[in-house]
DNA sequence: CTTGACCTTCCAGCGATGGGAAGGCGCATC
DNA sequence: GATGCGCCTTCCCATCGCTGGAAGGTCAAG
């Protein structure tokens, strides 16, 4: 199979086969001797699903590297597989948490906000006062996304 | 006052400051004559706190920009204000239900799991498969976060 | 021979931020 | 006056997961 068959096959364009390639994700591929082109079997393209699937469940390329590892061992012990799962989970839990405290506090602002033409906004007034007790509740300012 | 000064009476880092002003989001500020130094007063240091109470709601630059010039307007209706923040909402919501399906997927594996020194696992057993009706109820795929 | 689909590598960008280098400036102290 | 410290300046690089594009090699069909 060649990288776009391959793609096809697993769901992962062909421009991130590469680059899971070249960040060390997955073994390089092999190449044919005439053209260099990347070579890929079935083996590989399940790699690529399992990627694909894992990154649909939100772990990060560093965790997948690690459940690639004890996928590919047959000794595993479950523990260490279910030990990345759940620091994920609380880590999505965590995110969660906070989108949740944007969302519930900017639901209140905007349920306080006339939304009609005069200037009065209390959703301005929020952010020009900058003081953490204006809204609900909201002990800890969550920060943004990026961490 | 200084970026230091600024910084610390705003919250914002003084990377940050130069950044916000680097892509547009706050005018330039005055220069001292003698050492080049920026040059902040009250009203700027409100300004950043605006955008730093913005951001910890998750606002994106782009939508701080918006508000921030309706903020500057006395005339504005306050119907625009509350419908980039309900957007925003709406858009905080979407990626919370996308990270609650995928935090309810993994703890329901998790739960599946027995987590000892044994190999079988349901986690890997599911990133494995690629087969979408193995979890809980998962329709659509959701996309992870970067979008 | 040309066309078009495929493949290759490399380079740059997103968003918001942190880190650090290299150098200028200002003040205090020896 | 030299030294040192803390502040300021600009500039570049890294993050994370990916997308886009340029420039070029390869291959099969018309």
């Amino acid at each position: 199979m060649n990288i776009g068959q391959a793609s096809r096959a697993s769901g992962v364009s062909a421009k991130m086969i590469r680059y899971y390639e070249q960040i060390g994700l997955v073994r390089p591929a092999e190449r044919r001797d005439n053209n260099n082109y990347r070579s890929f079997d079935e083996r590989n393209v399940n790699e690529l699903r399992f990627i694909k699937r894992a990154r649909s469940l939100g772990f990060s390329v560093d965790e997948i590297t690690n459940l690639l590892s004890l996928w590919r061992d047959r000794a595993r012990p479950s523990r260490d597989v279910k030990s990345i799962a759940d620091q994920h989970v609380a880590e999505l839990e965590g995110r969660i948490a906070e989108m949740q405290a944007m969302a519930d506090t900017l639901r209140h602002l905007s349920g306080c906000c006339a939304g009609d033409d005069r200037p009065d906004c209390p959703i301005l007034a929020d952010l020009a006062s900058g003081d953490p007790t204006v809204g609900e509740r909201r002990r800890e300012a969550a920060r943004p996304f990026g961490g």
